[in-house]
DNA sequence: CTTCTCACA
DNA sequence: TGTGAGAA
């Protein structure tokens, strides 16, 4: 029933992204792997942090968003205020998300109002080809 | 190979 | 939110 175990490099490259990175997280405080000495040993149970780092990552979260949650998660005094917080931002970056994707239809709106501009404006201008072939 | 720190975007 | 470089 050994733990598998980690390097640095390892588990960075297990995870795609780098062994720098992960050291920055470990800084950040939303790692705390064992030492051997001053070398850092990973255990499953880092690995399945990093992972949901970078799930919360990929989500937009802050690291620092993510090492209240992963904290809270952790400590797992009261659940209740765990749910909530994480119902709180879940809901925060969700309005964040429609908020982004109302000005990307309007910024869309915008520019193919403007393609279809740009293309009467071709058809206007008619290169010496085309009137030559007439 | 690893560690840390300093600078930089 | 990371990276690059240099030193140990």
């Amino acid at each position: 029933m050994s733990e598998t175990l980690y390097t640095v490099t390892q588990l960075a490259t297990e995870l795609g992204v780098t062994a720098r990175t992960v050291r920055f997280y470990e800084d950040k405080g939303l790692l705390t792997p064992q030492r051997a000495g001053n070398t850092r040993i990973f255990a499953h149970r880092d690995k399945v942090r990093l992972i949901l780092i970078l799930r919360g990552k990929r989500l937009g979260f802050s690291l620092r968003e993510i090492k209240e949650y992963l904290d809270l998660y952790a400590a797992d005094p009261t659940q209740r205020e765990q749910w909530r917080d994480l119902l709180k931002k879940v809901q925060g970056r969700i309005d964040q998300l429609v908020d982004q994707q109302k000005a990307l239809i309007e910024t869309l709106g915008e520019l193919e109002k403007l393609r279809l501009y740009a293309l009467a404006g071709l058809d206007d201008a008619e290169p010496d080809k085309t009137r030559r072939a007439r």
